[in-house]
DNA sequence: GCCCAGGAGAAGG
DNA sequence: CCTTCTCATGGG
C-alpha cells in the first residue's frame, strides 16, 4: 500500500473490487440513513491520484463510533483506515465475507422477476449495523417517510451525539456519531418530539431507557435464534413485526428476515400475486420462496421499486 | 383541503 | 385469530 505524506499514522489504503460492491446502491437502498455523499472533486483527496482511475463518487459516515470515507472508481472501492479496523470491523460491517455473485445466481434462478431485480441491484451489500442505532432508526420509520426519518436522526445525532472530524479539509466534515443509549435515555419525550419524532416520542423514550438500563441487552440477543430474537425485539415499545425484521436484517445479519413495508408489498403484489394479499400472506410466501436468502431478495425488490423508472412490472 | 409515508398499538369484534 | 381506527408531521 502506498504511504503518502499526509496520511495519518498507521493507516493504509484498502482496495477492493467493485463488481459486487456499489457504494451508491449500498448506501441508498434504504438500509441505512447516515452515510453522506461527498461532493467531488475533493481537492485534497489522495485517492484521486493514487491509482490513476478517476473517483466516481465518495461517501463519508460513522458506524459504531468509527469514521470512514470511501471512494469508488470504475473498478475499485478505496478506503483509508487502519489494518486493525479493517480486519476487525469494516470487513464485517460491509459483509465482505459473503459471495454476492453466488447470491445473485441463486436468487435469479428462482424466478424471472427476481433475476431482473438482482441484476438491477447488483452491488448492494447488506450492512451489519449497530443494533441500537437500527432500533431507534426503525422505531422512527413507522408511518413516516425517508427524508423525514433522516432529518430526525440527524437532529438527534447533532444534538446528543459526539462531534467527529472525518476527513480533514473535505465537505463532509464535521459529522456526529449516533447518540449512545445513555444519552437518549436521559431525554424527555418532548426532546424527541422537538427532533420531529411526532407521536413516536414515547416509544423512543421507553425503548432507550430499557436498553440503557440493561433490561434489553441488544448485544446478548445475538445469541438468540431467529424466533427468540424476533420475540425479544417485539417486546420493545414501538417495535412490531416489520421493524423487528428490519433490525434483524440490517444489524443482526439474519438473512431469513423479510420486512414487508408498503413498497415491498406493492412490488410483491405486482410480481407474485393475482389477488389482494395481506402483509402476513406476503411475508409467509416470501420467506418460503426465498428461504435463507429472503433478506437479500427484499433489498433487491425494495431498490427495484424505488429506483427503476417504470410504472409497473407485469408478470 | 386530501393523501401518503419502510407501522404499531389499542379496541372491538 | 381478525379488522379498524388513531397517532404527529411535512411534502406533493
Amino acid at each position: 500500500m502506498n504511504q503518502t505524506g499526509r496520511q495519518k499514522a498507521n493507516t493504509v489504503w484498502i482496495e477492493l473490487p467493485a463488481d459486487h460492491f456499489d457504494l451508491e446502491k449500498t448506501f441508498e437502498c434504504g438500509q441505512c440513513f447516515r452515510w453522506k455523499k461527498i461532493d467531488l472533486p475533493i481537492t485534497s483527496d489522495p485517492a484521486s491520484s493514487h491509482h490513476g482511475n478517476p473517483v466516481i463518487h465518495a461517501y463519508g459516515g460513522i458506524a459504531s463510533g468509527k469514521g470512514l470515507v470511501l471512494y469508488q472508481t470504475e473498478r475499485d472501492i478505496l478506503m483509508e483506515t487502519t489494518h486493525q479496523d479493517f480486519e476487525g470491523f469494516w470487513s464485517h460491517y460491509f459483509d465482505l465475507m459473503t459471495d454476492y455473485e453466488a447470491i445473485e445466481k441463486r436468487l435469479g434462478g428462482l424466478d424471472p422477476v427476481m433475476a431482473d431485480a438482482a441484476e438491477f441491484g447488483r452491488g448492494i451489500r447488506i450492512l451489519r449495523q449497530d443494533p441500537w442505532e437500527m432500533l431507534i432508526t426503525f422505531i422512527l420509520s413507522g408511518n413516516n417517510n425517508i427524508p423525514r426519518i433522516k432529518g430526525t436522526i440527524e437532529k438527534l445525532s447533532e444534538w446528543y451525539g459526539e462531534k467527529m472530524t472525518l476527513h480533514e479539509g473535505s465537505t463532509v466534515s464535521p459529522m456526529w456519531a449516533f447518540p449512545t443509549p445513555s444519552a437518549l435515555a436521559a431525554l424527555d419525550p418532548e426532546a424527541f418530539r422537538k427532533a420531529g419524532a411526532g407521536y413516536r416520542d414515547r416509544y423512543l423514550h421507553e425503548s432507550a431507557q430499557r436498553v440503557a438500563s440493561g433490561t434489553a441487552d441488544l448485544d446478548a440477543w445475538t445469541a438468540l435464534d431467529d424466533h427468540e430474537l424476533r420475540k425479544a425485539l417485539i417486546s420493545l415499545p414501538g417495535v412490531g413485526e416489520k421493524v423487528a425484521d428490519c433490525i434483524m436484517l440490517f444489524s443482526y445479519g439474519r438473512m431469513s428476515a423479510f420486512p414487508v413495508d408498503t413498497w415491498v408489498k406493492r412490488m410483491m403484489h405486482q410480481a407474485y400475486f393475482d389477488h389482494e394479499a395481506g402483509l402476513k400472506e406476503i411475508g409467509d410466501f416470501a420467506r418460503q420462496h426465498f428461504g435463507g436468502f429472503a433478506g437479500y431478495a427484499q433489498q433487491y425488490l425494495f431498490y427495484w421499486i424505488r429506483n427503476r423508472k417504470m410504472e409497473a412490472y407485469v408478470k
